[in-house]
DNA sequence: CTGAGATTGACAATCGTTCTCAATAACGCC
DNA sequence: GGCGTTATTGAGAACGATTGTCAATCTCAG
């Protein structure tokens, strides 16, 4: 059984309220900071939840997850700002038939893919420069 | 100065016999079973320089770097099997081309990409079905 | 309202990885 | 071949992210 409880409702929100990715350890620092009495581990439950449902993207970088809000259902990837963390969403239907196509291609069934793109937005490129 | 130790060279090797991604720790217990008397340490210091140097390719899953041997400069992804973790190495130029003209469509500088497509290979489908 | 059982949270435990630092070994030089 | 400099090693400690534990708590169907 499934049920609703503030402190799910809270990360979720808090997700929401984010822009780009955030590390586990960093929603629930902000949840601690905004008053909220959360537990740690309740935190990565919560956020394991969400992308389970589909809710929520998450993407392993250096060595830890980050999650991102974003709309049910919509199958999209990402371009992310190595230094500032902006992202945006893109989508590549050319990317998601070429991922299919080549899996059956060499036998594979159940494809899954895996496409984030790093760079610099343009902000930070010319801070950097 | 770059010097060249026999610890390097056992992991360089073990690495290029090995099919598929390895993670540093099973890597360590096959050279500990062959009878190499490497240290954890280094076989974590060598994967990094290698895959430093291009001569490894490392990707993350499940919390842990994997990695594999790859022939230093070409740039190429991967179709990895869920189940017995068997890799093909792919090309594919125009997910090169899409990657670099997305980034820079967003103003995104210094592209790099991470294209893998995960999955179960011809055998494990069988075997699985 | 009430009881069963899902959920929470403080803390310990785990796991991969990196750090520390004394001991060792590689390599340029003579 | 010796020698000294200095990168490298390795055992274990330290570390950080994550997951497990388990009693107390809260939700929700009835």
């Amino acid at each position: 059984m499934r049920r609703n409880t503030w402190q799910r409702e809270a990360v979720r929100e808090a997700l929401g309220g984010t822009e780009g990715f955030v590390s586990a350890q960093t929603l629930h620092a902000g949840l601690r900071e905004a008053g909220s009495e959360v537990g740690l581990a309740t935190v990565y439950r919560a956020l394991a939840d969400l992308a389970d449902a589909g809710e929520a993207d998450s993407l392993q970088s250096d060595g830890e997850n980050l999650y991102r809000a974003c709309t049910p259902g919509s199958h999209h990837h990402h371009l992310i700002c190595r230094h500032c963390g902006a992202t945006v969403e893109i989508t590549a239907d050319a990317v998601e038939t070429w991922a299919r196509d080549v899996a059956a291609e060499h036998g594979f069934t159940a494809p899954q893919h895996v496409v984030d793109v790093f760079g610099y937005c343009a902000a930070c490129s010319r801070e950097l420069a």
